[in-house]
DNA sequence: TCATCCAGTTAACAACTGTTCTCCGTAATT
DNA sequence: AATTACGGAGAACAGTTGTTAACTGGATGA
């Protein structure tokens, strides 16, 4: 089945790979309404021009930006949200797997939560898509829930919702930390999963 | 006490004032990091030299306009969260004081969640600390509340903050509707009601 | 009234931007 | 072996950018 390219698409599928590459690394500083596709090319140390030959414009770049930084993220979603755990050790679990993501991948991380409010109307749909994705995903998985009987689909999509924003902040916490101290970085830490928790509480007396 | 400024101070906070507003009207389709001196001054009909009598550079105008958007803001939050009524229709108030509120200054608003997390870091940084603030504040008002008692520092201000991001994220999900039909935005509110109102379940039953 | 101050102007600078058109060399196809 | 397809290079375009220096004219204060 997996068909071995050519050398020619090979090649560049390599150029475009880098391009992204770098106009992550240009966005550490800047955001991606201010980047130059001139930058960009200039990084890779590529002719201006062979820009167009990937993107028709830096717009278009972003979106694909935006799928690599969350398309591979679903199943991840998915096994954190329905791991086994009891309720606290499943929280603890989750905001760990954040933190692990955050420094892994921080340049992913800064760019969704830089875009997503960000000048680039096409971007911003792309990741408004994403996580809506992400949400229906964890509404799904918390269906599952034996905590959950009783529950109509609206209140779930809220919950779950709620819980993909708590998400976010989470990540973006975590990036603001990672040049700072360990002890900073337990203490956000710790302060998520305690929101998280709160939230939880909630879910559990919704019904009452 | 109020010095009425002579005709000199008076024309150029005028012409400040005018770079502001332009900044702010021209940041409606880009972020601040791509937003340019003399595109600023373009729109205000005045000299590119003239912006340095006013600011420093475009990070420092944006600086300002955090201290706009949100400096006028604190005696609103504090009423807000303390008001009389019981809980359900506090939170009700809440959400409406805020969709209220991105009607009245959605280009504020924008500003804000576009550059909560944007390129310009002296930018993030205000408006950290202004939210750091919203926060402490939030917490002194529910510190009041008789079900406050029997919480620690930590925990109120984990809960104030997590009203904090809450507020923000609603106010933002406002801005997104605001060009679409009425029952969209009566969505938004209702779902944003059911998320403060689960937090406040999760928030009564927390020291169980 | 006269000297000072200062918000705003004018002109010029080197450096940068996105985009077009033309060309080259080589992989892919026949 | 001959032809086509195509990723990338090169040069040039008109327009933009931030910043500098020197200047103007009216409000300010002695």
């Amino acid at each position: 089945m997996s068909h071995t390219l050519g050398i020619r698409q090979a090649q560049k599928q390599k150029t475009r790979q880098s391009l992204l590459d770098a106009a992550l690394g240009l966005l550490e500083g800047q955001s991606l309404s201010s980047l130059g596709l001139r930058e960009v090319t200039r990084a890779v140390g590529v002719a201006p021009t062979a820009f167009y030959r990937h993107f028709r414009s830096i717009a278009d770049l972003g979106v694909a930006l935006v799928e690599e930084a969350l398309g591979s993220l679903h199943p991840m979603i998915r096994t954190t949200v329905s791991t086994a755990d009891n309720g606290n050790q499943r929280i603890t679990r989750a905001i760990e797997l954040i933190a692990r993501h955050v420094e892994g991948y921080p340049a992913h991380v800064r760019f969704i939560a830089r875009e997503r409010h960000g000048g680039v109307e096409p971007v911003r749909e792309a990741i408004r898509d994403q996580l809506a994705r992400f949400g229906e995903e964890v509404k799904a998985e918390l269906a599952k829930d034996p905590e959950s009987a009783g529950w109509n689909d609206d209140d779930l999509l809220m919950l779950a919702n709620l819980y993909v924003d708590q998400m976010l902040i989470t990540a973006s916490l975590f990036l603001e930390t990672l040049q700072a101290p360990e002890e900073e970085r337990e203490r956000v830490a710790q302060v998520a999963e305690r929101q998280m928790r709160l939230i939880s509480i909630g879910r559990r007396h919704w019904l009452d």
